[in-house]
DNA sequence: CCAATTATGAGAAGACGCGACGTAAAGCTA
DNA sequence: TAGCTTTACGTCGCGTCTTCTCATAATTGG
């Protein structure tokens, strides 16, 4: 049943009005009253009165008139993005990435750690707490600057940010990460699967910017998936959407295998491959057939517009997503569009940042 | 990128509490003045404003006032469900179901038609229409008095209501389903796959009642799946989200097949293995192992709150369920509920009533 | 220095929703 | 049957919000 608002007094109107006018000066960059009233499809005098309330909260400011055109000089605005910042991690198996960003959600700072596969739960996140408050400091931000925090990290999250199943990071399972996250730096905090939160930055800033429905593919040393649709995240209903992997039939598995059996010399296969070694061709062409099997039985289910391959195994480059595509047309009707990731081993920390990002949106914007 | 309200005057606040207060006398039924307003969150006032605003709009009425309590009488009014009707057909390669629905989505008339495998889609179409206009006409409706009209049928339909893809009737393909049941009546016309119905009807009134995720999967002659995610339809780029029976590995495709080999006799099997027959057991077993299967893809993927069985090996029952439930807890981590369809052949009618309310509701209900 | 241009600022009007107060119409009781 | 109680109705006035209009201010260009 759809929520009805509860209050549908005159009050609702201004903030339905400060609302569009925040998304016009966010979403046009600094701008004049007159163009802002026209973007956000509103009076001047109204746009006015949104702007002045929006200064109050420090989100807007006027800037100095720039002068070029004939008329009278026009008030600009500009939106302040420095009002607030998010803090995005990943903190995975052997490494940790912190991200510090704006509202604009342009990263100002970044710290990378490196951690021990071994590593107990407790000294991990130790190590999470002081990349992130490094780059708090060194962005010289006061006590309550962080408006929201998302870390991401393998396995599976429920919906209320507790890991429910982690089989990569001993001591993960059962650990409270958005409470975590959210204590370190008073604020809102949220936790995610590593594969979702790239299939956002993906959708976000990355190679699926213009679609809605799309699908992430995690392939390296482990196998998982992430899902958009409505341009939204889906995680289900304990958060376990994207497990993909652990069907057997579906055969991520053995496409690990395939690798792994390579050793660490993947990279190695890859460039044979690319010279045209035929044995290192049909190994890609084996890796591209499992992953291609269970992008079928994503496709086949939610008919996405995207498919986004990202993970280790997607350094193979285009000459897996080739050989991806050629049975994914074997098994599909009509497949989708296949595409590289973007931002590799930088999207789920850019993910953990954009869903933060939503929340600051949300409860503090109004939006 | 959010779509914002082009008019943000104070009559947009009419219309938000005029929809307010409709959505209060469809939910409770016939109240009172003071009742709806509190319902609906408003003032006395401006409700009586919505509601008259209503009832020229022919959607509210007044009706006599009850006695019983202390008190002035209160004005009482009731939603005119009459005021309005919907189609909604089913169309299979043997069978033609039509159903005339009010606005509260009640079935007051239905025509049943048989048809063969082989007729020609004209013929078929014919058919089609003379089963709708009957219960049209047997309601003693005028013309306009059908505000929108679906169509659900086997393959593939794509967001404009075009057959694109249908293996089982012929003539099928190419076909513009949504324009010719719209032309039939002077109305929108809509057309969706069967399964996805199926699934929209069983969320509406049927099993899947109180969840908003959940997978609906066609078991019978053929197979097939309907998602629905947050309550909504998912059906993918091209229509085609619901074709996990065509990847081969899922094994969907055996599954019918295990019971095709027994012939007409699916009905005897089931019985047998009710009786305890330790052959019949093992097809039924087999039968479970291959929907819990493509299930388990569909949980993996998306993991919904509820798996809804449907189709002629549904009719199995609780033996083939509690079977299907063993089989998928050993795939999954944390398998779903899993229920058996409320309405059987049914549904797909009755989904297709419910996406023509749904775009009433939306388009002249203004909801 | 003047005209053209562009934006500003103030005032009036229209629409909407809500609280308050007096009034109307029933049931209940003596 | 008269009066009390209860519940809801109807109207009035106020405050908020938005938009329209028009006179005014501050630039640029010739």
């Amino acid at each position: 049943m759809r929520t009805l608002g509860v209050t549908n007094d005159t009050a609702l109107l201004r903030r339905l009005n400060t609302r569009a006018t925040l998304h016009a000066l966010r979403q046009g960059g600094p701008q004049t009253l007159t163009q802002l009233a026209r973007a956000a499809g509103l009076s001047r005098q109204t746009a006015e009165v949104a702007l002045s309330d929006l200064a109050e909260r420090g989100l807007a400011e006027e800037s100095s008139p720039t002068g070029g055109t004939a008329g009278r000089p026009a008030r600009r605005f500009r939106f302040r993005a420095e009002a607030g910042h998010v803090v995005g991690l990943d903190v995975g198996p052997r490494r940790i990435l912190a991200m510090l960003a704006d509202l604009d959600g342009d990263v100002i700072e970044e710290r990378r750690l490196d951690a021990d596969e071994h590593m107990p739960a407790a000294e991990r996140l130790a190590l999470a707490e002081r990349a992130a408050t490094a780059c708090v400091r060194a962005a010289g931000l006061a006590r309550g600057g962080v408006w929201a925090a998302t870390v991401g990290t393998s396995g599976v999250v429920d919906r209320s940010g507790r890991v429910s199943v982690s089989t990569l990071i001993p001591g993960w399972s059962g650990l409270d990460l958005a409470g975590q996250v959210g204590r370190w730096f008073g604020c809102p905090g949220f936790a995610a699967n590593d594969a979702n939160l790239a299939a956002v930055a993906e959708h976000w800033r990355g190679s699926a910017r213009h679609v809605e429905d799309l699908v992430y593919v995690l392939s390296g040393y482990r196998a998982g998936h992430g899902l958009l649709l409505d341009g939204r995240l889906r995680t289900g209903r304990t958060g376990s959407a994207g497990e993909l992997g652990r069907l057997p039939l579906i055969g991520w598995e053995d496409s690990s295998v395939v690798l792994d059996r390579a050793g660490r010399d993947a990279e190695e296969i890859f460039q044979a491959a690319r010279a045209g070694d035929e044995e290192a061709l049909a190994v890609v062409d084996r890796l591209a057939h499992g992953l291609a099997q269970g992008a079928a039985a994503l496709v086949l289910v939610v008919d996405p517009e995207l498919v986004v391959v990202g993970g280790g195994f997607s350094r193979a480059g285009e000459l897996l997503l080739d050989r991806m595509r050629a049975h994914l047309t074997e098994m599909c009707r009509n497949p989708p569009e296949v595409a590289l990731s973007t931002f590799g081993e930088e999207s789920i920390a850019l993910g953990a940042v954009r869903m933060a990002l939503d929340h600051v949106e949300r409860e503090r914007l109004g939006l």
